[in-house]
DNA sequence: TTGTACGCGTTATCAT
DNA sequence: ATGATAACGCGTACAA
């Protein structure tokens, strides 16, 4: 039994005409008779013949990988987006391939280098660690580079990013329109732009509408359901709220736990809302009001973009918007 | 500017030795002195060598490459372990790259195939479409293969799987000890191997404790919270139980919402467990009593099991052990 | 339109 | 221990 794997040299003897014939075959190149043609394809099949993708990639200097450098698989509403995704590249004919960078500077910047060193005809990367001025420096030498959830000074054009300011706005103004004035905010850790953004909206629905804001917010350095449980339980010692505004659904679940242990009930004694509308949220008691993320549309939009990026296309199309979805956490005073 | 990337052909001229030197060096040849190893090294960093990847595939016939191919990027207990495999395998030298499958048994062999041609180190999968022949067969001519949460017949020493049956058989005791006799089982779609386990570990719990089972289950085309929703919903139409046995934890949640829904307790008027101890599991309420499934060892588990299949080495480690959580969502009867 | 021959960058083989 | 050279499999300029 022979292992060695037929090339273009066998598939010409076979069919019995020039291995550059059938090179061009696989190619698509047109000037080649359909015959011959023919002919090319019978061999090919007959021994099983598989163009080499590494020999291609050397000779050609790029690849049809797509690579998503991720901070973190577990982050329940990127799951969805990284499916849609991956649908739009793979049904374009590249190899999309997913990694994380488990938030280190370091990872993030190994794993753009490396992709761009394999010739990744794209990559998507959501950084954390990285600088605007490194991320603009890197994306020089890199492959096509496009950042998603953060905009980056000078990179913009390249970034995917949302209006969380204005969501987390638009909610805690709900908020504010059905008589609260008292309005606890759950932070995630605010170095990083999505949180910061969330709060800068908290805050400026607060200030437009004359309500302190000053004291009311608690950051926590993860954006989990327990944090979101420990914080609320402290806050609730000395509680001078009437609803709270979490920056995610985790941090919401967490801390509707923590008023229900308390002896305290949603929307009754408080109300509570979340953000990204995982799955989850339909389902908690009560149901919780939160911000909607498309994740099939967001997914969607990336791999069309990176798609543009790779192909030099003009890519012009919007972000999609999110949309809030009033449920049974929120009580009007 | 010159874009090109410098070769060995480069570092050998700029040190004054021969291409096949540099290779040496960069293989960690021992054979090559530490005087010359300085002069390569130094040229090499002057001019930006970097070895290429696919000339170095295209000889050797392989590559560091682990993939992973999911069923579907969501699935909530999966993104831990697929965490925690990712740290092994990179901190074994590898790149290790994620996709998915969609549950398309046509996309699973694709990406067998794919990264078998791409002469990947090795390759793990969660596969629900192919047959066990299949399988058997296919793995014949890959990249070696390691299932996960599977048994396959014939190839069961490379799948990595759970005694589903026995903990779902546990758990269910749990419920019959504390008083429970009519218990409804919610089920995930039986075709799939581990709901089947689970399936059939609530039946024997039933049959050995002498209670009927026949009637009191409900098989799911999806095991999601939706699902749970709305089986519940029905099932509460006409009740005659008093503990409900979900095969995963979104299940239970969205069982939970509809059991509330429906004016009902829990545990006071209904029982519930779920599994697999997903993050939100201890902030519903009451938080639920499941079984839980240690992400990191188990993801851990697996990033050693197909290093020690690239390496061909033995790997006798046995299986991490899932534990019963409980928590608040059981009552005694 | 088709064939010939060379080059991509590396490692392996065989000398030295 | 080191160097010269072939070989990996493909794409393409150039010749026919």
């Amino acid at each position: 039994m022979n292992k060695k794997k037929p090339s273009v040299l066998e598939v010409a003897k076979e069919a019995g005409v020039s291995p550059a014939t059938v090179s061009r075959v696989f190619n698509n190149n047109l000037k080649v008779n359909s015959e011959m043609k023919e002919r090319v394809l019978a061999a090919s099949k007959k021994i099983g013949y598989k163009r080499n993708f590494y020999a291609k990639a050397l000779i050609e200097g790029k690849t049809n990988f797509v690579g998503l450098i991720l901070t973190r698989f577990e982050i329940r509403h990127y799951t969805g987006i990284v499916s849609a995704a991956e649908s739009v590249i793979d049904d374009a004919g590249y190899i999309f391939v997913v990694t994380s960078s488990k938030y280190s500077k370091q990872k993030e910047q190994e794993k753009i280098t490396l992709f761009s060193d394999l010739n990744f005809a794209g990559i998507v990367i959501i950084t954390v660690g990285l600088s605007d001025e490194e991320i603009v420096d890197i994306s020089k030498k890199s492959a096509p580079l496009i950042i998603f959830d953060r905009k980056v000074k000078g990179y913009e054009d390249k970034c995917i990013y949302f209006d969380y300011c204005g969501y987390q706005k638009s909610i805690t103004e709900l908020l504010i329109n059905k008589g609260h004035q008292d309005i606890l905010h759950l932070c995630g850790p605010t170095r990083l732009q999505v949180y910061k953004e969330k709060f800068n909206g908290y805050i400026r629905a607060m200030k437009e509408n004359h309500l302190s804001a000053r004291i009311n917010y608690i950051v926590s350095d993860r954006a989990t359901n327990e944090a979101g449980y420990n914080i609320m339980k402290k806050a609730l010692k000395n509680r001078k709220f009437t609803a709270v505004v979490c920056q995610n659904d985790q941090l919401a679940f967490g801390a509707m736990s923590a008023i229900k242990e308390h002896g305290l009930t949603i929307p009754g004694d408080i109300s509570i809302t979340g953000f990204n509308d995982v799955p989850e949220a339909e389902f908690t008691s009560p149901s919780l009001t939160t911000v909607n993320f498309d994740y099939a549309a967001v997914g969607n939009f990336i791999g069309r973009k990176i798609l543009s990026e790779i192909k030099k296309e003009k890519f012009t199309d919007s972000v999609p918007f999110f949309k809030i979805i009033e449920r049974k956490s929120v009580k009007t005073l």
